[in-house]
RNA sequence: GGGUCGGUGCCCGAGCGGCCAAUGGGAUCUGGCUGUAAACCAGACGGCUUUGCCUACGGGGGUUCAAAUCCCUCCCGGCCCA
């Protein structure tokens, strides 16, 4: 099984400048990058393609370099974006891109060991905060017409419309991101550039200046973007509430097994191609499965353990999927308090006066201090249509309903729960 | 700088003096059906001490018994001209 074969396999490949780069990557040997958006300070589900992408591309004998993008980030990608981007202040980037870093880091081998393929991680703000503006313009702008720009797709639709305009700063993006390319080639001798269908303008502009400057041909490959059975670009501010986070911390193991848990049965053979390791023979086995038992989900729970278990390790995929299964298909107040605890670990959870709570506290009032509704009205809202849950049983949809120690489980904890997902634990002080 | 069109709730977008917390669509949320899915159906969707009150239609000021709606001014955006 080569690198080739794999690839299109699972449907990673969508565009390439030419046919051979695939063998020759195949072959290994090439060095290829992807750039990173340091727009907050973790990566999302939406980034684990290109992570993952990396990662086959170094298992083939190839060195993957990882670009923060610390200087681009400055200026923000307008590509099919249908809004100016609000440009983030040096400091905060900064922090962002360390956050990336180190993240990385995790998913690639960096270690001396990795040989000629070990993996590099570079900033393209040590480049471009320090070009200047006049070198910029001779070297860079002008190979380039403002006709050939105008002209990309990714941009169209700003030029178009009659209500945003698209300014010069992001206008003037993809020229910094052909630049990066160049650098990497020049310094690194990187000849491939790898990203998502929508910076596919971006890269050949890339490959056209690597072309014009040293006469070298370089290469692009794009993957297609992944979306949901209802056509919405997933992990970006779709999911359940939020984007979901790699970082453990903003978004819990928990969360993000439950996320994956959840995808639609359209969607997750592609999933379980672009974002596992598994071999084309298990897919193969679980995209049966969702047609002869879809109920079982095992499609779905494999996916959901081999993404949690690469990013946060197999203990937190199998705490998750423990606690899952705890939650969702057992009693509740059958489990032991150790292993409520374990399994309400990942949850919220805050800690209330035994007084109160023995008084009765009303269910509007602890849902917002509880942080699972924004506004009593919401709250309200919940109780009437039924939507909350004391321990998995629902409560009486009356907005007066109090919630006291008696229904406590192992006389301290009270597992809150509105709608479907949002859970909480109220734990007696 | 000049002209012109526009800025309405999370988004799009109606309203153009009272019947407006503001039609409609999307998103989202809750419930039903299910498989902790999708689709579909029903409901909710500014806040509150909830038969009422408060805050909101870019900011400020004004006219009026009454303004998202009229006037002035400022800010922001699109387009055209310079």
């Amino acid at each position: 099984m080569n690198l080739r074969e794999d690839w299109q396999f699972r449907g990673l490949v969508h565009q390439t400048t030419d046919d051979t780069v695939l063998e020759r990557l195949s072959a290994g040997g090439l060095t290829g990058y992807i750039g990173f958006d340091p727009t907050a300070p973790s990566l999302h589900l939406g980034s684990l393609m290109q992570i993952c992408l990396l990662r086959r591309l170094q298992l083939a004998g190839n060195r993957p370099i990882a670009l923060a993008g610390g200087g681009t980030g400055l200026i923000g990608d307008p590509s099919f974006k249908d809004a100016e981007r609000p440009l983030l202040d040096a400091e905060r980037l900064a922090a962002n891109v360390e956050g990336i870093r180190e993240q990385l880091s995790q998913f690639l081998d960096f270690s001396a060991s990795a040989g000629a393929s070990k993996a590099l991680l570079v900033n393209n703000a040590d480049w471009l905060t320090t070009i200047s503006l006049t070198d910029f313009l001779r070297d860079v702008g002008k190979h380039f017409t403002v006709n050939q720009m105008i002209a990309k797709e990714a941009v169209r639709s700003r030029l178009e419309r009659d209500d945003v305009g698209l300014s010069f700063t992001e206008f003037s993006y993809m020229l910094l991101q052909a630049y990066d390319f160049l650098r990497l080639h020049q310094d690194y001798d990187c000849t491939l550039q790898l990203g998502g269908s929508d910076q596919w303008g971006n890269i050949v502009t890339g490959v056209e200046l690597v072309r014009k400057v040293t006469g070298h041909s370089v290469h692009a490959i794009t993957s297609p973007l992944l979306v949901n059975a209802d056509g919405k670009k997933m992990g970006k501010s779709e999911g359940t509430t939020q984007r979901v986070w790699l970082d453990a911390t903003m978004t819990s193991p928990f969360a993000m097994h439950q996320f994956l848990l959840n995808t639609d049965d359209a969607s997750t053979p592609s999933r379980l191609r672009c974002f596992t390791f598994l071999s084309h023979d298990e897919i193969r086995e679980l995209d049966e499965s969702i047609k002869s038992a879809p109920q079982e989900r095992r499609a779905q729970r494999a996916l959901a353990d081999a993404v949690v278990s690469f990013i946060h390790g197999e203990a937190a995929a199998r705490a998750a999927q423990r606690a899952g299964d705890a939650l969702f298909s057992e009693t509740i107040d059958e489990l032991d308090e150790a292993t409520l605890l374990a399994v309400m670990g990942d949850a919220p959870s805050s800690t209330w006066s035994r007084e109160e709570l023995g008084d009765g506290v009303s269910a509007t009032e602890m849902l917002v201090r509880c942080g699972l509704a924004k506004s009593r009205g919401e709250a309200r809202r919940f109780v009437e249509q039924g939507g909350v849950y004391v321990n998995n049983r629902r409560l009486a949809s009356d907005p007066e309903a109090t919630i006291d120690l008696s229904r406590a489980l192992h006389d301290r904890y009270l597992v809150l729960r509105r709608g479907r997902h949002e859970l909480h634990l109220v734990v007696a002080g």
